[in-house]
RNA sequence: GCGAGGAUGGCGGAACUGGUAGACGCGCUAGACUUAGGAUCUAGUGGCCUAGCCGUGCGGGUUCAAGUCCCGCUCCUCGCACCA
């Protein structure tokens, strides 16, 4: 049995829609002709770098890859049909725990020869392949791979010269260590408490690590001017920065030791009656008396083995103890109690606070908690005195009002303003200052990055330990410092690096005496930091970044990726370029002048796709049932990208439907009834230059779900035209051409197919964009609708060019609109030209 | 708790500066062609007590006119969360 035989509307085999045998034919096609390949010197039309997430190897290419990058594909090749010269490279994330965890699980079951390079390079091999069934025009000539030395010598590179300036150091901290993965993660890879990857509860551990100092691009990281990002990712990254502007305030413990507090409401110094430290705070032993000493350790001790999540699960309740000592308050010389308290945290300001329990909830709790002196100091407008009684306050009052109970300070106004906008804190600032007892201080939430992990397979960090020299970075013509391939995985997860002789035995840069090599590797956010300068010359032996080419192509001009990118990577990359900028490198500041994201592709259950709950779809089925054209073009219209949408097998029979549809516009076949169709050929017209407007500012906006309705709309105006005997007219003609073209986008194979087969020699892909013609858009009448007391009472047709009284005329005589008028008295008549008219009566 | 976004037919979703709510599609119903149809084509499809009335999460308001603007809520999603 045949297909032929199945189905004898449409005639031979050779006439029907085949997205198999067409799909692959015009892959190969593009690929040996190089149609892809891009220029990076053309500068005949001007440039347009595109660029979407690059994946990590997993080694299969799920449906997230899809909805990712086909609509990215799709808004690429349009901006290519619109002249200009697009570059849209792809490239791999290699680095990264889950092909080295495959190897130390092969090590843990006795499977032998299992290494993350070869298992690597395998899967980005058979991603490659996957891709290709995509369509996408990717230009693979510029690939990067970023676990091979060509790409993370220059991230070794980069490190030492960071290292010289100062924004790369060791220091030991407290940090979040990930017990399954064996790493320590940065701040920013830790969520609710357990590492992102792994998801185990997160342990903290004092650790000498490896940090990049990007706390001092703080500022420049809230400047967002001149980029056209999500508002969503812009808030997102302001508050993970967290800037806070206020002051250190300068307090002495009884024993004349100095402890400074930050706080951003100085002007509340007078309500200050204790003082909290943060447990691990390094005055703590000093400053405890003898009679509290084992009350104190109990408690840094038992706060010192909770993990995050334990600390937030207790976070309802205040607990704390007094250590027995006392500090004095700057501006009043009152002599307040010190605390320690979980509350407090070691890594925010300067672990220490000044306790306001009138003007803070959580001191006002903790006061009560323990009893402690509350002393108001803000009047709210309009309270009385009996509203300041702390007796009688149910929380603490942080809005504005005037100083009370503040020495000189009284009488001045809080208005709720952060900083010196508050004329009451900017009052506060001078009189610290004044003093001597302080100065105006602005803080970070912001800590520094992290990059040092206890693994193998990422760049190694290229410095030695010498005896005689300290820490010392690799020579720069030593690099790059190559991860040795002869390694065994451990079933402990634990990285080979530490026992491999060759490895760590190395020679001093400095002094050629023996010295020990470091073992930690890169964080592989390092790695994506700055891959987009490389895609511009992946192979350049002498230099990371071509600084011509950079010139040309940089910043990107529209960066696609997910939105849980919106802190981690695209913080970093926004980093790094501007270092780039200070070492010499670039000159640009900002990567991604445009970014959007796309949601996230769930199971049909509505859920996040994933191999447990069995609700992944696997793309490589679909694209053998329907091809890769039909699941590009549902994915692209299931709904706005940016929201994402659970997955349907329902509706993707339509987007199957649409194409063949229009398959048979060009090759024949599924013809509806003749007798029933009218068309005139200016209406066929209108309707061919309406969609050229509608999709192009559609795709401009990203907007692909509603694009594809204008296409389908487009396709049924042609269908029905043909079935009204207009086939044969060049107006039909020209209108398959266009839906060609305005459609190529989205589903590249059949609209290269069916242009071919239309007798176009040259690509449907090199066609430039229709423009619309507004001319073709007017219409002789239109259909207003007629409104009496705000209800649609009938519909008129009015000339185009109709007068208001016209109108008025024509709605009047409405046959149910003057019923509703009959024996009334009109007060008011509306007309919004070529919409409605609306009449008011009594 | 703070910040951002959202709620529209049985379902996914349209709707520009307030101007005929439900485009486009899925599903469903009927018909045509058929030995057959889960193919294709045609028509219909928000609800109801159907010359009309009611309908965009809920309650108010502004307006000739509100999904859209204003006030007050509810619920959902995401981010941050004892950040001084």
């Amino acid at each position: 049995m045949t297909d032929t035989i199945r189905d004898p509307a449409t005639g031979s085999r050779q006439d029907r829609y085949v997205p198999g045998e067409i799909e692959k034919k015009w892959q190969q096609r593009w690929r040996e002709e190089g149609l892809y390949e891009v220029d990076l010197n053309d500068d005949s039309r001007p440039k347009y770098y595109f660029l979407t997430m690059y994946p990590y190897p997993s080694g299969d290419l799920h449906m997230g890859h899809w909805y990712a990058e086909v609509p990215a594909d799709a808004a690429a090749r349009f901006t290519r049909m619109r002249g200009y010269n697009v570059l849209f490279p792809m490239g791999f994330d290699a680095f990264g725990l889950p092909a080295e965890n495959a190897a130390v699980k092969a090590a843990r079951e006795g499977v032998p020869n299992v290494h993350p390079a070869r298992l690597t390079y395998e899967r980005i091999e058979r991603m490659k392949q996957q891709f290709d069934q995509m369509g996408a025009m990717f230009d693979w000539s510029k690939e990067v791979v970023t676990c091979d030395p060509e790409y993370y010598k220059w991230n070794q590179r980069f490190f030492i010269e960071m290292m010289e300036r100062g924004l790369a150091y060791r220091k030991e901290s407290v940090v979040n260590w990930d017990p399954v993965d064996q790493t320590v993660l940065a701040n920013e890879q830790v969520i609710d408490g357990r590492g992102e990857r792994s998801g185990a509860l997160i342990e903290r551990r004092l650790m000498p690590q490896w940090h990049l100092k990007i706390t001092d691009y703080a500022d420049e990281l809230l400047d967002f001017e001149g980029l056209d990002w999500p508002a969503r990712v812009r808030t997102m990254q302001t508050n993970w920065i967290g800037r806070s502007e206020g002051a250190e305030v300068v307090f002495k413990s009884e024993q004349g030791d100095d402890i400074v507090v930050f706080t951003t409401r100085p002007d509340t110094l007078w309500g200050a009656t204790f003082m909290v430290l943060a447990p691990e705070h390094p005055l703590v032993a000093k400053l405890t008396s003898d009679e509290q000493r084992a009350a104190v350790e109990a408690y840094v001790e038992r706060t010192s083995h909770l993990t995050e999540v334990d600390r937030m699960a207790e976070a309802k309740e205040k607990t704390g103890v007094f250590i027995g000592a006392y500090a004095v308050n700057p501006v009043n010389q009152a002599r307040i109690p010190i605390w320690i308290a979980d509350y407090v945290l070691m890594g925010y300001g300067t672990g220490a606070i000044m306790a306001v329990p009138y003007g803070d909830q959580r001191d006002f709790e903790f006061a009560r908690e323990f009893g402690l002196d509350i002393v108001p100091v803000v009047r709210p407008d309009g309270a009385a005195d009996d509203d300041l009684d702390p007796g009688r306050l149910e929380e603490a009052w942080a809005g504005p009002g005037t100083l009370v109970n503040s020495g000189p300070l009284d009488g001045i106004r809080h208005n709720g303003e952060k900083g010196r906008a508050s004329p009451a804190i900017a009052a506060a600032i001078e009189y610290l200052e004044s003093i001597g007892a302080g100065r105006e201080q602005t803080t970070y939430r912001l800590r520094d990055w992290l990059i040092s992990r206890q693994r193998y397979w990422g760049t190694p960090i290229p410095v030695l330990y010498c005896d005689a020299c300290g820490i010392v970075p690799e020579k720069l013509e030593n690099l790059p410092v190559v991860l040795p391939e002869d390694v065994a995985f451990m079933p402990t997860g634990e990285s080979p690096l530490k026992t491999h002789a060759a490895f760590l035995n190395a020679t001093c840069p400095r002094c050629d005496g023996p010295a020990k090599r470091e073992t930690d590797t890169m964080d592989t956010f390092m790695d994506s930091s700055w891959y987009w300068f490389r895609y511009l010359s992946p192979h350049d032996d002498d230099r990371p970044i071509d600084p011509e080419l950079a010139d040309r192509w940089t910043p990107v001009d529209m960066y696609t990726g997910g939105i849980e990118h919106a802190i981690l990577h695209l913080l970093y990359a926004r980093f790094f370029t501007k270092v780039l900028r200070d070492l010499g490198y670039v000159n640009i500041s900002e990567p991604f002048r445009s970014l959007r994201n796309q949601g996230m592709i769930l199971g049909s259950d509505n859920e996040k796709m994933s191999k447990s709950r069995g609700n992944v779809v696997n793309p490589d089925d679909l694209v053998a049932q329907y091809g890769a054209d039909t699941v590009r073009a549902y994915l692209m219209f299931m709904g706005p990208w940016d929201q994402g949408a659970p997955w349907s097998y329902t509706g993707i029979d339509g987007q199957a439907r649409f194409l063949n549809r229009v398959w048979s516009l060009v090759v024949g076949g599924g013809e509806g009834d003749e007798a029933k169709a009218s068309m005139t050929e200016a209406d066929l017209r209108r309707a061919v230059h309406h969609a050229i407007k509608e999709v192009t500012e559609d795709l401009e906006a990203f907007r692909f779900n509603t694009a594809i309705a204008e296409l389908m709309t487009l396709q049924g105006a042609l269908s029905k035209a043909r079935a009204a005997g207009l086939a044969a007219t060049d107006t039909w003609r020209e209108g398959v051409r266009t839906l060609l073209k305005l459609l190529a986008p989205i589903a590249p194979h059949i609209t290269e197919e069916l242009w071919h087969r239309l007798g176009e020699e040259g690509s449907v892909h090199l066609q430039s964009w229709p423009e619309h013609d507004p001319a073709a858009l007017v219409v002789d009448t239109v259909t207003m609708a007629v409104q009496v007391n705000g209800k649609v009472r009938g519909q008129i047709e009015a000339p185009r060019e109709a007068d208001k009284d016209a109108v008025l005329a024509l709605a009047r005589a409405e046959q149910n609109v003057a019923r509703y008028l009959e024996g009334k008295e009109v007060a008011r008549e509306i007309v919004v030209p070529g919409r409605l008219v609306s009449f008011v009566v009594k």
